[in-house]
DNA sequence: GCCAAAAGTATGCGCGCGTAAAAAATCATT
DNA sequence: AATGATTTTTTACGCGCGCATACTTTTGGC
C-alpha cells in the first residue's frame, strides 16, 4: 500500500490513469464500466486506498443510496435493538444507514430533522417522540423527504406507518392474566414519555370494560426516561400504602416492570404464578433484559424482526416508487405473548 | 411563515435583501455582523425558515465545529449513557456532535472511520473495539483527524487517552470482598468482546497474588455481546456442577452479573451479604440497571461524569491546539465502589 | 459636515464530487 | 479493413457553501 495521501477523486484518477468521470461512474456502479477498466481501477484502489467523500457525493446525486433512521431514545435498549436491526437490513439492501436519536428532547428532534435534510437521504425511517413532537415540522419534513413512520403513528404524516399493534399487546396480556388469576391493574406513568403508553392505557380500559371488569389504574408520578426508577419508586409507595387493588400488576412496559420487580424483591414479596407468591407482574415490549429479571418477566413482545423487516420493505418500495405512495397505509403488526415466570 | 421553499443561501440572501457573504458570516457567528443587519436576517429567517446545509458547510470550513463520537456497541446501555453524556457536553461547548457505533464489528468500525473522515470533524472521541480493531487503520485515521481515545487505550494511537482505571476497579472490589468475607473468584468470558476484560483479569490475578491468596478464575464460553445470556448460562453450569471454589463471585462486568443473578434466583440461591445468603455477587461498571437487579448489585462504577467531562475537556484543548499535542497523555480516572445489597 | 474606521457588497475561486453532451477511442462483427 | 456499437475521454457546468480580495457604503467622533 502506497503511503501517498490522496485528497480527491481527481488525484486518484490521475494516478490510476483513468479519467475522473469514469472513476465516478465506477463508484456509482462498478459494473457500469468495462471489466478491463474496472480491474485497472481496483488495482489502483489497492495501492492508494482512496475512497470518495460520501457527503460530497450525496450533495448532488439523484439517488443517494443513503437512509436515515431516527429513534426517540437510543439509551433505551428496545430502541437500540430495533435501530440496529433496521440498520443491518438497510446495509444488506445496498444502502448506507445513519442512526439518529432525539434523546427524548424536542429540540434535538428538530435538529435531527434538519441534519437529515442536509443529508439528502433516499428515504427515512422515523420513530417520532410523539406528544412532544412538533407536527408542523414533521409535516414539512415529510414533504421534502420520503419518510416511513414506525413505532409511533402520527395521523397523515409520512407515506406509511409500520409498527406494533398496541391493541394486540394489551388484549393478549389482559386476556391471559384474567384467565389465569385475578384481573390486573394497569401500572403506568401519569405523564408518560413513551407515546405508546397512551394507546396502551386506552386499550386496557376498553378491554377490561369489554370483559365486564372494573379497570384499575395505578398511575405513578415521574418525568423523563428513567423508567426503572419511576417504576421502582411508584411500586414502593404503592406497596407501603397497601393501595394495590389486586395481586396482579400489568405494567405499561418492561422497563417499569423492572423497577416494580426490584421493589417487590426489596419488600420480600415473592413474584410469580405459583402458590406462595404474593404478586404477579407482567408487562409489554420484551425488553432485551426481561429474560434476566428475577423472576424472568412474562411480557408481550414486539416482533422486532417483523417490524423492522416490514419497515425496511416499505421504505424500499417507497424509494422505488420515487418517494411517494398513492395512498398512505398503516400496518399494525401483532405482538407475541411471552410466558415466563413472573405471571 | 412563508411556504416558499428556499434551496440555498443565495436564494435566502436575495429574498432577505442581503448579500450572500454577509449571510454566510452571520451563520458563522451571528455577532460578527452589525446588530441592524442581524435583525434583518433574523426576521427574514422567521419568514422563510432557511437553514444552511451542514454537510456543504463542513466541506470547506477551516474549523467545522463538529465532533465525532464513536462507541464499540451502542446497544450496551453503559456506552449509550456515556455517548449521550459526551454529546451533551459537546453541544454545550458549541459543537455539533454525531454518534457512531461499531456494533461490535470490525468492518463497521472501519466504515465509521471512513465516514468520519468524510465529515471533516474538528475532533473525534473514539472508543475502539479493542482486540478486533485494525491498528493500522486507526493509526492512519488518527494522523488525519485529531482524536482522543476513551474507554479503551491503544498504545501510541490518538493524541491522548482518557478512561476509567481498571486497576482501580478491580483492586477496590477485591479488597472489599476479601475484607468482608471469603475471597472472590473472578467470573469472566473466556474470549471477551469487551477489551477492558483482559486488563481486569490481569489486575485480579495480581491483586490476589499481592494479598497472598490463590486466584480462582471462572472463565465461561460464549461469543459476542449477549453478555447477560453468557453470564446466565455460565452460572447455571457452574452451579449445577457445584464447581464454584468460593461463595463470592466477582464478575468482570455488570452485564455478566445480571445473568449470574438470574441464574442464582432460578436455582433458589439467596444472594447477599446477610446470614441466610448462599452467595455474594459483585461486579464492575455500574450499569444503569444495576440498581434494579434482585438484589441490587454491589459494583465498582465508572465515574461517568468525570470520564466524559475530562474527555471532552481534552478534546477541546486538542482542537484549540490545532489538532496536535506535544506529548501524548494517558489519564486513568479512579472508579467508585458502590455498595448495594448483593455483596 | 468631514474623515477614518468599521461594516457590508461584488466578484471570483475553491471544496469534492455528479452528470450531461459531444468527441474520441476501443471493441466486436462482417 | 471497414462498419457500427459500446466505452471512455473531454469539456463544461452544477450542488451548497466558505473564504479572500477589492471595493463601496455606513457609522461615529470630532
Amino acid at each position: 500500500m502506497d503511503d501517498q495521501k490522496i485528497r480527491n477523486m481527481e488525484e486518484f484518477a490521475a494516478l490510476s490513469g483513468i479519467s475522473r468521470p469514469t472513476v465516478s461512474k465506477y463508484f456509482n456502479d462498478p459494473n457500469s464500466v468495462r471489466p478491463s477498466t474496472r480491474k485497472r481501477i481496483e488495482t489502483a484502489l489497492e495501492r492508494y486506498d482512496y475512497r470518495p467523500n460520501i457527503y460530497a457525493m450525496n450533495q448532488n446525486r439523484r439517488l443517494t443510496k443513503t437512509v436515515g433512521i431516527v429513534v426517540p431514545y437510543l439509551a433505551d435498549p428496545t430502541f437500540a435493538e430495533i435501530a440496529r436491526n433496521i440498520e443491518r437490513r438497510c446495509i444488506a439492501a445496498g444502502f448506507r444507514a445513519t442512526i439518529f436519536s432525539s434523546h427524548g428532547e424536542q429540540a434535538l428532534e428538530n435538529e435531527v430533522l434538519d441534519r437529515l435534510r442536509s443529508l439528502r437521504p433516499s428515504g427515512v425511517l422515523l420513530a417520532p417522540l410523539g406528544r412532544k413532537s412538533d407536527p408542523e415540522q414533521f409535516a414539512r419534513f415529510c414533504e421534502e423527504v420520503p419518510t416511513i413512520l414506525f413505532d409511533r403513528n402520527m395521523a397523515g404524516i409520512g407515506e406509511a406507518f409500520v409498527g406494533s399493534d398496541n391493541y394486540s399487546f394489551v388484549t393478549q396480556s389482559v386476556e391471559y392474566l384474567t384467565r389465569t388469576g385475578e384481573p390486573p391493574c394497569f401500572f403506568e406513568m401519569k405523564n408518560p414519555s413513551n407515546p405508546n403508553a397512551y394507546s396502551r392505557r386506552k386499550v386496557y380500559l376498553e378491554t377490561m370494560e369489554k370483559l365486564g371488569l372494573e379497570p384499575m389504574l395505578v398511575s405513578v408520578d415521574g418525568e423523563g426516561w428513567a423508567l426503572e426508577e419511576i417504576g421502582y419508586e411508584g411500586a414502593i409507595r404503592a406497596l407501603e400504602s397497601r393501595s394495590l387493588p389486586t395481586d396482579t400488576i400489568l405494567c405499561s412496559n418492561d422497563r417499569l416492570a423492572i423497577g416494580v420487580l426490584a421493589a417487590c424483591y426489596e419488600k420480600g414479596l415473592r413474584v410469580g404464578r405459583g402458590s406462595g407468591c404474593a404478586l404477579r407482574v407482567a408487562a409489554h415490549d420484551d425488553h432485551p433484559f426481561s429474560r434476566f429479571t428475577c423472576p424472568s418477566l412474562t411480557t408481550v413482545g414486539h416482533e422486532y424482526d417483523a417490524v423492522s423487516s416490514r419497515g425496511v420493505e416499505r421504505l424500499l418500495d417507497l424509494i422505488e416508487s420515487g418517494g411517494r405512495f398513492d395512498c398512505r397505509t398503516e400496518e399494525f403488526l401483532p405482538a407475541r405473548l411471552v410466558l415466563r415466570l413472573s405471571a
